[in-house]
DNA sequence: AGGTGTGAATTCTTTCACAGCG
DNA sequence: CGCTGTGAAAGAATTCACACCT
């Protein structure tokens, strides 16, 4: 994997599986809601109906963590709520480094959710000296000359890249440099880092498309027209293996978009790979 | 559902797993910027690294879709873009309306990525009646009071929610209720949807959540002090079956949610530059 | 009774490794 | 030869279903 490496020697049996890691921010918000509500113990059944999951699924990811339910009973919520957060390492203060201010950098400055959870917004960072100074969620812009020292100073392991993608690559590198070990990247990239650096990556582009997929197959079953949709007619288009052809012409393939750079605030996107 | 058994391998298989289908998207971009540097093949080999996955996985995937390389040469880099574009139902347009235009809805309606794809942001759609009218990324925020008129009128499918965690249900039920079929929910929130509705979630809360995790593992590992449940930091605090109190005392459990946000003053966020 | 905790069975993914076509 | 396409093996993740504790 290009994408930090997940692989990891497991030195210890007490390896959770990724897919339940996953999962417990879930769980544990769901936990956060009944505290709120002062509710003191929950069923496997009704807290992984608040998760939006199975109960055998709930009680086999909490297996991984231990014996922390009472038979005949369920789960007591505030102490699993310690458990799990203890287990994400939430019970420490994260500190985060935005880099990227533009709509998307400022809106995750806005968010509240992020002091909500042991994760703290210590720097702003942006390439625009116009911004430099400039506080967003009251929290004033540095510029990028300063990233190293940030994060240097601040201890930062967590950086967000909230950047165009045409830059996103070397703001990571940076980042990386400078001593963070987990990115969360917002660009449409896909970024190369080193082993022991981890990414997680958030991109609105690939989740529509995921959902046109499944929307377009709706469609098609609705009709109750299995065979290869509309296809029928002018579809399989292009020779499967003449030379080289682009699809064009044909059918009515929308102007394939040939341009994904997207104007407005959006950036060069083209990047040696 | 109709499950259409994955029988022979027919060109058209209906079943493309879903690990695949949400790497199609990887591929496309992956293509899509070969395309513009006019290369006119890629091996598995390059592509896989281009789009951060390993060749292996990614001839398997292809060959979901069908056999459409040429062996000792490689894929032509246009006709594969236009056969996953097809198969992922981008050679249609796909109106698209976001609900809840604060910080991340606005960054979302100036987000080029998306029409770059088939994908046309075709209203923006807001409670607060001050918003109305407005316009942002060039599109006038209407009032939610049109949101029905909006999504018949328009014929839209997909629908991104955007607003604060409260209001995230009652939107969704709105939306459903108008005949949106897709879901892309920020809104740290289980949606509860009926059969036939699609929902993806992105909620940055648990992506740095998931961070989290593996960083504090990076941090104890280093440290030498492998074995977990060594009481490392401040010992396994509260009791693990005593009847049922918070983690309080004890060890340093940062105030947990101190200063947790009220109800819905939280908005998730997410999404590329 | 009422639920948790879990081995076992099942299903989904990833990885191997190699036959075979261009 | 080089590289794709794919059965088959290996590895996760999910689901079953039930023994067992309270």
């Amino acid at each position: 994997m290009a994408t930090g490496r997940t692989h990891r020697p497991a030195t210890r049996s007490r390896g959770i599986p990724e897919a339940t890691v996953a999962r417990l921010p879930l769980y544990l918000r769901a936990l956060t809601a009944l505290s709120e509500r002062s509710v003191p113990t929950v069923s496997s059944e009704e807290l992984a109906t608040a998760a939006g999951v199975n109960s055998a699924k709930l009680r086999k990811d909490f297996s991984y963590l231990g014996s922390y339910g009472t038979r005949g009973v369920g789960y007591d919520v505030e102490y699993l709520v310690y458990q799990i957060s203890r287990e994400l390492g939430l019970t420490q203060d994260w500190p985060v480094v935005i880099v990227g201010i533009g709509n998307l950098g400022a809106a995750l400055a806005n968010y509240g959710g992020f002091a909500s959870r042991g994760f703290r917004v210590a720097a702003l960072i942006d390439a625009d000296p116009a911004m430099a100074g400039k506080p967003v969620a009251g929290i004033p812009v540095q510029h990028t000359d300063e990233l190293e020292k940030i994060i240097t100073d601040n201890g930062v392991s967590i950086g967000v890249i909230a950047t165009p993608a045409g830059a996103a690559q070397q703001v990571c590198d940076r980042l990386v440099a400078a001593g963070i070990t987990s990115i969360l990247n917002f660009a449409p990239t896909v970024l190369s880092v080193p082993d022991g650096v981890d990414v997680r990556k958030v991109d609105l582009s690939i989740e529509l498309q995921i959902l046109a997929f499944h929307e377009q197959r709706k469609a098609g079953e609705e009709v109750g027209a299995p065979e290869e949709a509309a296809g029928a007619a002018g579809a399989v288009p292009p020779p499967p293996v003449t030379p080289h052809r682009a699809p064009s012409g044909a059918s009515g393939a929308p102007g394939t978009d040939s341009g994904r750079q997207g104007p407005d605030g959006d950036v060069p996107a083209v990047m040696p790979a």
